[in-house]
DNA sequence: ACCTGAACACCGTTCAAGT
DNA sequence: ACCTGAACACCGTTCAAGT
């Protein structure tokens, strides 16, 4: 709970703002990690600050906003790959990077898919290097565009979901989790849904994650060497 | 839609009920068309069924509930493809004909993101469909799963995305979208956003939709050949 | 059995007013 | 310039009470 600093000696002896955008920023992430998305609210914001919710629109234009900047802070801490590397390794080490930054905030994903397109340095810095990479890989500009959407999205998607999964069993009591209730179903109506039920909630989500980035990366590949042929 | 039968010879001739279920998720559906996901509310699809918002508790759970009862009616028109196709044009039809049924109604895909995982008959026979035409192919029980997860998610989300651009456009009254704001980047921080910015704003959603699709496919038809060898 | 009135406990946002 | 008080226009949900 900072106390304002005052100088006596201050040739201008004004009161300096309580807050200011980056420490707005900083305690929504804090708050976002102990209570969730859905309980992120602006007054509950304001309530840790120990200040009115009227007050953050002074330094924010609005939860929207916040959102975007919350994203842009998220993202911070995203690695560049090693370019020496061939061009599929760059962009699996691209995505799992993208999943452990977006991880390490909880519901991270949830924020990211509402904060819009991203407009701030670490998101576009991100995307750039994406796309750098695959211009670099010899994709055409139309191709190099649309899988850079295509790996953006299997990442933040996979993330999303594996964490919306991770809180809805949070709050069920049921430890299996959809397991026996699948397996209930009637298996003549579904017979393929009741044979891989075992598969069907996430066991290993690492597994089923990197099962994804390999056909993404197989089928880039593939279509790369019918355009070059 | 069940109607509850009236017979006149009843001999307990009450008051039949105002509304079932049925006409709930109807009402409901048809506020969502008018008036966008945002604005669909307990409150004003009571207002739309002229009655009081604590009455649509007694027909259903809430409004979780309602969205999975939605996500269930928006599925209903579900084609299935022809089975003796080859399996890389069923799963493209499946695909396209998944997009199309999101698309009918407006924010069909926002229900579904929310709606949880698939419980009724309707959304059940189109995952069962999925991933019988997986095992069909002859991936093993786990890669079929995960494969099934991959495509769900490919469209929903895709669908998600691209209607979300469309609301976003119709806010704003910038006309051209993003791409002047894009082409302003300093293209020395960003030089391959800016070379791509012609694709990376929707120009042809369908086109980008098919790249996707072809990814995926050529992804999987390569995991599959492999295994097998 | 089905529906209403009225409330509870919240939201995001605005804006005149204070300092 | 920065922050507060108080309000506006909403939410989803509950529950005693009516018919």
């Amino acid at each position: 709970m900072k106390m304002r600093p005052f100088k006596v000696s201050d040739p201008k002896p004004q009161v300096e703002p309580a807050l200011d955008q980056g420490q707005i920023v900083q305690a929504a992430l804090g708050l976002l990690d102990e209570v969730g998305f859905d309980s992120l609210t602006m007054r509950s914001l304001a309530k840790k600050l120990d200040i009115q919710a009227a007050s953050l629109y002074w330094h924010v234009r609005g939860k929207q906003h916040l959102l975007s900047l919350m994203a842009e802070e998220i993202c911070a801490p995203m690695g560049e790959p090693d370019r020496t590397l061939p061009w599929r390794n760059q962009l699996e080490v691209l995505a799992n990077e993208y999943r452990r930054v977006l991880l390490a905030h909880r519901d991270a994903a949830r924020v990211l898919a509402r904060s819009g397109a991203p407009s701030g340095p670490n998101r576009l810095r991100l995307t750039e290097i994406v796309l750098r990479t695959l211009l670099d890989a010899g994709f055409g500009h139309k191709d190099a565009a649309y899988a850079g959407f295509l790996l953006n999205d299997y990442v933040t998607t996979f993330v999303l979901e594996e964490t919306q999964d991770a809180n809805a069993e949070a709050e069920s009591a049921a430890d299996s989790g959809v397991q026996n209730w699948v397996k209930a179903l009637p298996p003549n109506d579904y017979p393929s849904i009741v044979a891989l039920a075992d598969y069907l909630m996430e066991l290993d989500v690492d597994e089923r994650f990197q099962f994804g980035i390999e056909i993404l990366r197989n089928g880039l590949e593939t279509h790369l060497a019918r355009r070059k042929a």
